[in-house]
DNA sequence: TCTGGGGTCCTAGGACCC
DNA sequence: TCTGGGGTCCTAGGACCC
């Protein structure tokens, strides 16, 4: 049986419903991102701006040069989520089969559902007409027999458009697409391919699997595979996260030991916090640094004992930094990564479980608290400052980006 | 242009083991 | 007394995605 494969993604997602909640920013260059005056980047541009060259990931700086009288917003996550929850509810009627890849994006497979549809493509017409009459938004489909052949025609058909490719005429519709539209050709593999004179996808599936695998290896195997539209393989979805990490970036570039401490804290709370969430212990913990000059290094530490515990997470960051760090650079950002997931109930020393069980209660009661009045209700000691707030310099909103 | 934050996956070298 | 081969784990860095 043919494969049917959606791919569904929204258009202009965050800027939309910035629309829906204030009608009067319609038609209007609109840039939902950062503090156009601070340090950040685009998480989302309206059709107006991106007229002006305003795309999401740029900086917002940048963007405040080439568009300086469009409407910043900073974005609010929780209606974004809101409105994809609604969203995904309405794909789930379509169909049992949906993958949702991100905040504004889903796979949805329609093998076999012509009892249901009609064909494919008429139940992805009207995917996107139930869409807009109950959320009021567009959204653009590839309808394909490979994942990353919809996802790619997703891209073309926008906006607000459905694209479907008939079964057999995926390579030749990749054929002429610059190579950039490729899912995994970035800005460094890019230019790297063009200088090598390949410049569409043709040119992949001209050159041959013998050669790509010659020059790239593996990667260049899976570029040859896919340039002929056949997905490597089937998507996996993992409810079950393989890291979590906290990062943030100060207002400005800082060699303070104490602030970096506190924000290592407060860093490494979070990361806990959710780590008990989802009832995992971490086997390896790492930390981040990137110094003013945008050099970013890594230090991994893994331990004996898996954790989930603020204290222990904060007492490696810090044995971390010291090797790090020597006090002298100015630092932009500081991270806290967790990794090595699992669930496995692990032996403690005797001794140290009813210290730990203390512990444990402890934490239990703190998440309650933070549940009840926000995660910085309850804080560690160290993350405190002397006289006044209880948190690092900058509490951001969520800024992910859209596309 | 002056570059966020949350992730995933890949590579490569060294340690260590048999 | 100039040297193995395979497997696994760990660390560091980097490309890429949304």
């Amino acid at each position: 049986m043919l494969r049917q494969i959606l791919h569904v993604d929204m258009d202009a997602f965050f800027v939309s419903v910035e629309e829906l909640e204030d009608p009067s920013l319609k038609g209007k260059a609109v840039i939902v991102g950062a503090d156009p005056d601070g340090r950040g980047v685009v998480a989302a541009a309206s059709y107006e701006a991106r007229k002006f060259g305003v795309h999401s990931a740029m900086p917002i700086g940048t963007a405040k040069k080439l568009c300086p009288h469009a409407i910043f917003l900073r974005g609010q996550h929780r209606k974004y989520s809101e409105y994809s929850r609604r969203i995904h509810q309405i794909f789930e009627e379509f169909t049992p089969v949906v993958e949702m890849v991100s905040i504004d994006e889903a796979y949805l497979d329609f093998t076999g559902c012509e009892r249901l549809h009609g064909s494919a493509y008429r139940g992805a017409d009207r995917l996107i007409r139930t869409i807009k009459e109950r959320t009021n938004l567009n959204c653009s489909i590839g309808l394909s027999t490979s994942h990353l052949v919809s996802k790619i025609s997703s891209d073309q058909a926008k906006p607000h458009g459905l694209l479907y490719i008939l079964p057999g005429c995926e390579a030749r519709f990749l054929a002429p697409l610059a190579i950039r539209r490729m899912p995994g050709i970035g800005k460094v593999t890019e230019p790297e391919l063009l200088s090598l004179g390949i410049v569409t996808i043709g040119d992949l599936q001209k050159m041959g699997q013998e050669k790509l695998r010659a020059r790239f290896g593996r990667f260049g195997e899976g570029l040859y595979t896919k340039s002929c539209g056949l997905d490597i393989e089937a998507y996996q979805y993992e409810e079950e996260p393989k890291s979590i990490s906290h990062e943030t970036t100060f207002d400005a570039d800082i060699n303070n030991p104490e602030e970096v401490e506190r924000t290592l804290s407060y860093l490494a709370q979070l990361v806990a916090r959710r780590l008990r969430d989802h009832g995992l212990f971490a086997r390896t913990l790492g930390l981040k640094v990137r110094f003013a000059p945008f050099k970013t290094l890594t230090r991994d530490a893994t331990l004996d004992e898996p954790t989930n515990l603020d204290s222990v997470i904060f007492s490696n960051m810090l044995r971390l930094l010291s090797t790090a760090w020597d006090g002298k650079q100015n630092i932009r950002l500081v991270g806290v990564r967790s990794s090595n997931l699992g669930r496995a109930v692990f032996q403690r020393s005797l001794i140290d479980a009813a210290q730990h069980e203390k512990l444990d209660k402890v934490l239990q009661a703190a998440d309650k608290v933070r549940k009840k009045f926000g995660f910085d209700a309850v804080q560690l000691a160290r993350s405190v400052e002397p006289d006044h707030a209880a948190k690092p310099r900058k509490k951001r909103e969520f800024l992910g980006r859209e596309n």
